[in-house]
DNA sequence: ATCATAGTCGTCTCCCTGACGATAAACACG
DNA sequence: CGTGTTTATCGTCAGGGAGACGACTATGAT
């Protein structure tokens, strides 16, 4: 085995590509740019770019995170001072197959954000060629766009690839933490968080065992001034996130 | 925001550096290699090593896994045929601070292998330089070594942070899915996959009602031949592992 | 023969969950 | 102003899974 040579080594490019994720008009939905450069000119891609020389991987992700939406990460350390701006942010995967991309050697640390209902998109200034897109407008849940898996509208690279698995990522996630409080506003209702699970999951829940579970599960909810707001019908009582972090029993997705 | 230039990217070097994982002597162990060079010489890491100008992450993981151990990684995607020396690879995250490689900037992706128990390591060559440390004593899971953090023997780099998150993320995959059985021979018996997880997760199970819970999941274990073989006191049924990999309901770890 | 060690089968109770009825509090109508 | 609609919230009930154990079985060690 070579010994560990500082001065040869492969040249590689590092970059950091993002998984948005949110919860549109009861769809759950990703943020997409569209590319206007050589490789997949004119088609849609994951937000990304360059890590900086100096620059910690986590900070790239949450740099690229504020110049595409201005939306500001915080820390999963951090107590409960979250800024109304504010979205979760962690590492996903690391993707590095050689001919990802074609013109060089790049690696691309995958992170996903999710982050609550966002006006509207501004891709750091150029606007219109940002969007949310529907998640399963750009997977095809149902096997999507014929033969060899490059249907007409999937995303540049393997970008397809990256955003099912922060989408796989973020469903699972939310079924054992209180993960699913990121897609809301800092105070909300428990349908409006029945909404969330429900729009990612893709499923129904029963708003009676979904009110009893996360009110039951100490640490989940904490009541916010106990005031209510309108929706609809009744009115509901507002919470917000409480401490607790894992859900234990976890609240697993119907399964079928 | 600058436009993607491939020809204007800091250079990084990328590694790929393992976990391994396995159980001896009823503890988790994880394979450490000595470093005979500048930085933290004479300390022990985790073994690892540069990605090549055309490999694929994975695939310089089950390299250095090759080479490090003779190990061979399995595809998950693979149906039965595990060889009798294969162990499960999975990536496990990247880490990139700007500062963890005090010669260069290094990117390092992580891989975790869950490895049966093996007769003794072999370090691409080089024996005593390579020994299976238990977890335990290199974590310190009781706040070690002082202040600080930097205790006397804590590894190499970022490597004990890298060994911790491994060693959460087999501590919390084996509750869902049917990984432990990656930590054992083709053939084992209900008793030996229970030491199995009381060596990972440091608890003490009852054997009834683990018993209960393995042989009742469908797809879980399947019988092997329904021979027997000893391991103290009464002959024990022979099981290899099924097909499910995904366990459910989940098997959750005793809190406190 | 007796003991120690492991494996395997049962039982009992508690808690969680899914299914679903019932009530409450707002709004949109006519 | 009543009625219907929508949403929130509380209750009830049956079934399943898990923790806590008891009991029995089949080996080897003494």
């Amino acid at each position: 085995m070579p010994a560990y040579d500082p001065s040869a080594f492969p040249p590689f490019a590092v970059t950091v590509d993002l998984v948005v994720l949110t919860v549109r008009r009861h769809a759950l939905c990703t943020l997409v740019v569209r590319r206007g450069e050589a490789p997949f000119q004119g088609r849609w891609a994951l937000p990304g770019g360059f890590v900086r020389a100096e620059e910690d991987l986590g900070a790239a992700a949450a740099r690229e995170l504020v110049e595409e939406t201005g939306l500001c990460a915080y820390d999963p350390a951090a107590p409960a001072p979250v800024p109304s701006n504010g979205a979760h942010l962690e590492q996903l995967a690391t993707y590095g197959a050689p001919d990802r991309d074609p013109r060089m050697r790049v690696v691309s640390v995958a992170h996903l954000a999710l982050a609550p209902d966002l006006p509207a998109p501004r891709a750091g200034g150029d606007a219109n060629s940002a969007r949310w897109a529907p998640v399963e407008e750009l997977l095809g849940e149902d096997a999507a766009a014929g033969a060899g898996g490059g249907g007409a509208g999937t995303l540049a690279f393997d970008h397809s690839r990256i955003l099912a698995d922060g989408v796989e990522r973020a469903r699972s996630k939310i079924e054992y933490s209180s993960l699913a409080t990121a897609f809301c506003p800092p105070e909300f209702t428990v349908g409006e968080l029945r909404r969330v699970y429900e729009a990612v999951w893709g499923v129904a829940l029963d708003p009676r065992n979904f009110h009893r579970k996360v009110t039951g599960t100490p640490g989940f909810l904490v009541p916010a001034g106990g005031t209510t707001t309108r929706q609809g019908g009744r009115p509901a009582q507002l919470f917000r996130a409480g401490g607790a972090t894992l859900l234990n029993p976890p609240m697993l997705r119907p399964e079928v």
